[in-house]
DNA sequence: TCATGATAGTCATTTTTCTGACTACTCACA
DNA sequence: TGTGAGTAGTCAGAAAAATGACTATCATGA
């Protein structure tokens, strides 16, 4: 049960509806989590059955109705629990590292045409995770913040994010090269 | 349907017993995945039933009997296939980053301890990688292996699996001096 | 006025992944 | 002599994640 402790973490940033949180999973909340909203929707059902969130209504002229849920007293101590607990190893899982680790028995043009498309993927994330590491520093500089701010979790996570699609977008393009190369070499014979 | 195509990748490297694959897949091959033996068991069934793969018994002495499975034909076109197709997007699914999320409210002392732990494991497997890497190129430098080597997907894949750890250990270690930081300067208040 | 897109959400089902509990044989070591 | 570790594999079932098909309302522009 995973989803469930990030739906608990990214609530901490505030009271959020199913909708609004769906957004924030959409993009990969700093690629910490991602989750279709039909699922954050059941989860968020789960989580209030439980007593772990709140949700209150809000009506709204203009525009359909919502709930916005919080963290409650007991949903802490559920998310207390869970960093207690023993953290499964960290994996990617990735389909082009599949298609890359087949690389030798495959077609290389579509893999090339992918990996580029993936490193840009990555370019416009990193940008993304940049503006939002701005904003949450505010003015102060990073090490200020990082020292005296009072969220800074949403910032660990994001500057991880970017050092993710650096890596990503890096290797994406490394890779390339070398198809690419192989490629001429292997049309020359 | 993703590990089956993990596996079938995997199995480009020559023919491997359910067993033998399993120990490949729980380091995480290269961290391209993760998967307990019993599903890659239930998986190999499956790529047999298919065609996808094919295994032949080995009659063993003074070990129990084993399969060895290989790619077919079909699993080679199935591999295509699958490259062809549009790979969803990578995400890292990490619970210490779900818990680091959530840093601001939860007691800091345990996830430093985790994030230390992380950052071992992560040291180790970067040695495993490099061990990994020279063996596959042998006595060549990495750019004339690159070049003219004929099985670089593995390779390729491991390079990355280097990269995400040596990111994943800096950040630890970032994230916990930022931490420690924060109890000190805390404490004294 | 009609279509599109954003907001806000539900229901049912399938697919995929993970876990626990087993069987069997051999070797080495105490 | 039996206990643990390594090799090799199976079965059943639970948990988690993903998908497809829906319902509404409002605003905006063509």
């Amino acid at each position: 049960m995973a989803l469930r402790h990030a739906v608990l973490a990214a609530l901490l940033d505030g009271e959020l509806s199913g909708y609004q949180l769906a957004k924030a999973f959409d993009v990969g909340v700093a690629n910490f989590w991602y989750a279709q909203p039909q699922q954050l929707y059941a989860e968020l059902t789960r989580l209030e059955q439980q007593g772990l969130v709140a949700g209150r209504e809000v009506v709204q002229e203009s525009r359909p109705n919502k709930r916005l849920f919080h963290v409650t007293d007991a949903g802490l101590a559920e998310l207390e629990a869970f960093t207690a607990a023993s953290a499964r190893p960290a994996f990617v899982r990735d389909d082009l590292m599949v298609k890359v680790q087949a690389a030798d028995s495959v077609d290389t043009a579509t893999l090339i045409g992918q990996l580029t498309e993936r490193a840009d993927i990555a370019r416009a994330r990193i940008e993304l995770f940049e503006a939002l590491l701005r904003r949450l520093r505010g003015d102060r500089g990073e090490e200020d913040f990082l020292r005296h701010g009072d969220r800074i979790g949403p910032y660990l996570t994001c500057l991880r994010g970017v050092a993710f699609e650096q890596e990503n977008r890096d290797w994406c393009l490394r890779t390339v090269a070398v198809l690419e190369e192989r490629r001429h070499t292997r049309a020359r014979n």
